[in-house]
DNA sequence: TGTAAAATTTAGTTATGCCTAAATATTTTT
DNA sequence: AAAAATATTTAGGCATAACTAAATTTTACA
């Protein structure tokens, strides 16, 4: 069995890997909050046993073997976080850290109740797609709410689900997967976002926006 | 934060403390299925945690505190159990081994929802108590299965979680915690157990009752 | 293109929690 | 009460996974 320290790495370089190419050192060191002294020792493991391709200054990227434990762990904790919402009503700012813990905990067989429990969903109570059992992601074509322009109507469809702050904040106003909103203004010099959600307005800054993606957008 | 290993070795203490007196080296090293010399190292850490009084070659003794952490692991075990038989379904022979990963994973907040989800139960699957959130215990007064005399009828209260191989066994006679069974026979010289289980007979051998605690009993 | 800056790796350390083998203390038997 | 058997502790090792400090490699720019 593999480590829980080794299957966050596969998770992390997953995530990485698909936000954006090569996996440094130095980014994974920033994302798991360790030194990058850490990560080079980690990663021989991986390579050694055949879950990552490594070279030394070059960056890593997973196997075929590595990414099926990276998307397994992904789907263990989107598949928790909605239990712990929908089941056992924790608030959408809690399941996260609990997920993170008991993702590498659960059996399969657990892991198939709660997927049965909950019809087996495709996304979790922050929008992100859940993968299946064989480890197919579905596919999402949603954009950063900071590319919206004056006018746009659109719909939440995920925000990041790390920063429980966040999402309280966000909660504040309704924003959550699913909700429609209109862009009343853009204010300029990268200036926050006034939207209107259900006929409340909202004042959105930069750096919350960054954390929302969205779809279903219309020009009104 | 306590590491896994150390609630085991409190949780382990006080099972063995409750069921017969010295908690010796040796007795928790078998119990946990480590060597001895393991045992004496962990032992040094948990004195200096002030959480066993200890006394080379004489055993060990939960102290106040090492007590209310080894009845709260316990207390997340046989909510967890609960939880899992009732709202996940999964079989009275599958939960312990769950449980006992999870058990030093879940936040309160979790244990607190699955309590009230469950209406603040007394007892798990297996009739084994809960403690109450303070580290009350319920009083249980179940005798030992192997102590009943031919004629005698009784309710099945409790029965031996880990091995789920024997939880299958009684499971194939309908043997669960508020079962009422009589018993035709017990054979001389140690012999098995001829019972009756809602009118099917059914054979239990002494190694298998041992396992077996039950109460309200009848002279019939 | 050479040098400075940044990124990465190596080397050596720490803490946890297990192990075996050997030494020592305690208990039991004769 | 001494010898034998049993129990426990000490000493030394191993694996994991983090760390710091120093060395090395790559990249960036003047």
């Amino acid at each position: 069995m593999l480590s829980q320290a080794a299957e966050d790495y596969l998770k992390s370089i997953y995530k990485l890997q698909e936000k954006g190419g090569k996996v440094s050192t130095g980014v994974l060191a920033e994302f798991l909050n360790v030194k990058p002294a850490s990560v080079t020792g980690m990663i021989k493991k991986l390579k050694s046993m055949k879950l990552i391709k490594y070279e030394r200054y070059h960056g890593v990227t997973l196997t075929n073997a590595g990414k099926a434990i990276a998307l397994e762990v992904i789907r263990h904790h989107r598949l928790l976080e909605l239990y712990l919402f929908k089941a056992l009503g924790m608030p959408w700012d809690g399941v996260h850290d609990e997920a993170e813990k008991l993702e590498h905990v659960i059996s399969e067989e657990m892991e198939a109740r709660m997927d049965a429990y909950l019809g087996y969903p495709t996304s979790d109570p922050h929008g992100s797609p859940i993968p299946d059992k064989n480890g197919v992601v579905p596919k999402t074509k949603s954009i950063p709410m900071t590319s919206l322009q004056d006018g746009q109507s659109c719909v939440v469809a995920e925000v990041n689900d790390s920063d429980s702050a966040l999402l309280r904040h966000l909660g504040s106003f309704n924003l959550y997967p699913g909700t429609r909103f209109r862009v009343i203004e853009v204010a300029p010099f990268e200036g926050p976002f006034t939207i209107d959600v259900a006929g409340q307005q909202a004042v959105i800054g930069r750096e919350v926006a960054k954390h929302i993606f969205v779809d279903d957008i219309h020009d009104t």
